[in-house]
DNA sequence: ACCTGAACACCGTTCAAGT
DNA sequence: ACCTGAACACCGTTCAAGT
């Protein structure tokens, strides 16, 4: 039964599920997250659009095979760390595992807003956060606590937050600074921290809203959270 | 220059901006957000749906129109509240603020989706947050600290949390116990902790993931957060 | 088993035109 | 000033058919 070859299909790798995740990642990180379209991700196959749906059932499922992807490829970079020493407590296990994760997430800057929007968890972020819990667990928190943390954790856990004021690449920091100063008698208090804690910032692009390290916030709040959680383990 | 008046225009209210943002906010609490098109938006309001572009630029202003409407729901709804004494402190006043955001947000669950999918923030957005800074303010928080409080914050000053377990109404509840059940090998931490902190849990198709109060949680990690940033400010 | 072509229903939006 | 009809480009998806 030598089943018919299609010419030009043989010189091309084969569709798996996979690589449809891998495409559509590729996809998103050239055009955003809203230039993914089942005939672009096809096109980056070198196939066409209806190809797709003999491996997945339909885009909502690529989507969800994205972030699946994503996750296997934090697990990857976390494995690829040094071992830590025996001394090494939770905390550092933990903080050093999250921020791995932001390294993953930072490079795929669609991809907080596609996490949040998924509502279904697949196996590979189930098992993400089932090792989190053993990291919890190894540092002598009770499951009580140590579900509380997940929340509180949410995901931070997974290296993002969705910044409320992420300032998009359409509109500059020049005109939000403009917009702001044009507001400034209705923002007493905005206005006045911007003054005192970033005057230098007033005409520099590069920051978010003038002022905004991101990556130092993230730090900051994730200690914060570690550190209340801690207190709280040691005095329950 | 007596202009013609639309027979059937004239016995229906004149469309306006806002009566566009309050149309679309009815067709999201309905159907949920993706239901929400400028054709339905534009059947709310009995009008053809190229008669919206009259009012409005496109369908990210209307997104953008929503989030403000709701944030002026919030400031209304924290108007009507029985004001505090004087001797209330910053916490007491944020909190309340915060879980009176909550009451909103929770009629309107696609809100906070919306709400992180946005970038750009408006001028409602903006007075609100200029608000919260200046209860932060009275509670002789310094601009610098103020500031990491409002990323610590994120988006639960607004009263949500994205819930990265949210389940879908599609999913039962029993399917996903089946399927975490299904992979209990894989995941010893959380399947214990299932059996620990909530064995009558696995027979009750209520609560989220088996076990989840999200009220509950969602108080546990505001309070965690605000003790933090108290903590932090009396030892500086 | 794996891929394709034609077609459908639906979407946001443009443009020129009506009153 | 305010609304509309026809049309366009694009989308996800179905179905029957090809090799």
């Amino acid at each position: 039964m030598a089943t018919e070859i299609d010419p030009i299909a043989q010189f091309r790798l084969p569709v798996t599920k996979e690589r449809v995740f891998r495409a559509a990642i590729a996809v998103a990180d050239a055009g955003g997250i809203d230039a993914l379209t089942m005939r672009k991700v096809a096109d980056e196959l070198d196939v066409e659009p209806m190809s797709l749906y003999y491996h997945v059932a339909n885009k909502a499922a690529i989507l969800d095979g994205m972030v699946e992807a994503l996750v296997n490829d934090i697990e990857d970079a976390v494995g690829r760390l040094d071992p830590l020493p025996d001394t090494a407590d939770w905390k550092t296990a933990l903080r050093r595992r999250i921020l791995t994760a932001r390294d993953v997430m930072l490079r795929h800057r669609w991809a907080p807003a596609l996490f949040e929007s998924r509502t279904d968890v697949g196996p590979a972020t189930m098992r993400y956060f089932d090792t989190v819990l053993g990291l919890l667990r190894q540092g002598r928190f009770s499951f009580d606590l140590a579900h509380h943390a997940l929340h509180a954790l949410g995901s931070r856990v997974l290296g993002f937050t969705q910044e409320l004021f992420e300032s998009d690449d359409e509109q500059s920091d020049e005109q939000s600074m403009a917009a702001l100063e044009q507001m400034a008698d209705q923002l007493p208090n905005i206005t006045q921290m911007m003054m005192e804690i970033a005057p230098h910032a007033r005409n520099d692009p590069e920051s978010t809203l003038g002022y905004c390290d991101d990556q130092a916030e993230f730090e900051f709040v994730l200690d914060l959270i570690l550190d209340g959680l801690e207190r709280i383990r040691d005095t329950a």
